[in-house]
DNA sequence: CGCGACCTTGATCCCGGTCAAGAACTGTGG
DNA sequence: CCACAGTTCTTGACCGGGATCAAGGTCGCG
């Protein structure tokens, strides 16, 4: 292979970096193959909108690298974040045509692809992506709940920490590095996103950052590269005890 | 059949109250009678808790009759509603031991119970019972979804609105009257649950929904007993524009 | 009647929102 | 290299909605 491009590089299953955690994870080798005959991949700059809300959608698919965001608006221009997309979350559902919130993409992103209709036959031809998908919106669920405990009980400073510790796991069991005790991760979204997040003003956000700044929680190097010298520490200020045994 | 007591009254599933919306909606009579091997009522009194949070969970259901809820509660004591379990709603999660949230009564309450075991291993030759209830777990995401927006960016009177709108609408698809243009309904929770479920404390929901009867958005009799005289006008005070074509 | 659960209302406080200014960083063109 | 503009972030001053603290009211039940 000459080329080096993204969508060609990914576009034999096997070799895709989310094989094993997308809503293809159960498959195998021949259902992999009906999956890359409906498949196509997209990519879209920082910024740019996927969809916009009640916009016809006729694809479904997986994120493949990048982050996105769900995102609610109310008439008067009040949003609220309802859902961050990171590498192998789903987008989309199947036997509904409109899109229920905007998504955008907060970096770079590239989305795998599945034309909706085809998709929507294959789910009941194939008993491993209904019941994968099935385990993952499960899943999303549990995060949308535990999400409810933040926004409805915590303070503005238990809400930051909830959200660091949150891209600090996520990043963690995948991408990143623990040199000794530290957990070294970029934010990828911006103070404003942040704030979108967790019900709160970006001036808040801005301040309970400093805060936890000052007081040796994280270090900040620019405004978005994060040093968590204390893990547990972290945790504490979220209001959640108990490490859930991460990173032992 | 001389005794009427529910549990009898509803063995048989064809004549199941929630026969049609609930996890079995799409099964057929042969189905049916596989699921009916594995199930058993069970009832709790208001107020009772149907299980711990952590604890072992060894069967899933759907509600019945009556109201239950999903309760997240932080060690400081701060609680968090994240659930609001109504008739057909199901209960439990398949695949996992341990169940997440506290699970309580707010009203009597009936069960319709299947043994863990078995149901999982029916979901995996059942098509239908997995189909169904990946579309009940769309939903419900979907419903969490729409409440981390209440949760994050709604005012006090907002949540209080966008709680009884739920709530009215819950009913009026399944049990309720429209005598002219009214809506009438029972509130099935105390002002501590509203508070919990809208993340407000219990003074303030009291204050809102004073200022509402004062405003005459609803009518109160008694303090759960409520009147709805324009549900367009609550739906305007919820913060949430046009009525979705519901009660035409 | 008296007790306890549930609800309402008032007085006061404080966290986070709002409004405003300016700093830091980035990119663009001269 | 600097000048400039645009975007993102920080910080300060002030305000207000909802929390907190505290009484008192209502209802149902033994």
């Amino acid at each position: 292979m000459l080329h080096s491009d993204l969508a060609h590089s990914t576009q034999d299953c096997e070799a895709c970096p989310i094989r094993h955690r997308a809503v293809c994870a159960r498959c195998d080798a021949d259902e992999l193959q009906v999956l890359e005959g409906i498949k196509y991949y997209r990519s879209f700059e920082a910024g740019q909108t996927v969809v916009w809300a009640g916009d016809r959608m006729d694809f479904v698919g997986s994120v493949v690298s990048g982050v996105a965001t769900l995102t609610q608006t109310m008439e008067d221009g009040r949003t609220q974040m309802v859902g961050l997309l990171l590498p192998s979350d789903f987008v989309g559902r199947p036997g509904r045509d409109g899109a229920a919130y905007d998504v955008v993409a907060t970096t770079n992103l590239v989305i795998c692809c599945f034309r909706k209709k085809p998709f929507e036959q294959l789910m009941e031809t194939t008993p491993h992506i209904a019941q994968r998908l099935l385990q993952m919106t499960l899943d999303e669920l549990d995060a949308a709940r535990e999400w409810m405990l933040v926004l409805g009980r915590k303070t503005a400073r238990e809400k930051i920490a909830s959200l660091l510790a949150i891209v600090a796991r996520r990043d963690a069991t995948l991408n990143l590095l623990t040199p000794n005790g530290k957990l070294v991760f970029d934010l990828p979204m911006t103070r404003e996103a942040m704030s979108d997040y967790l019900g709160l003003t970006l001036e808040t956000v801005s301040r309970q950052m400093s805060a936890l700044k000052r007081d040796g929680v994280i270090v900040l190097e620019g405004t978005r590269h994060i040093t968590v010298p204390d893990f547990s520490r972290l945790l504490e200020e979220a209001g959640d005890d108990s490490d859930g045994g991460m990173l032992s």
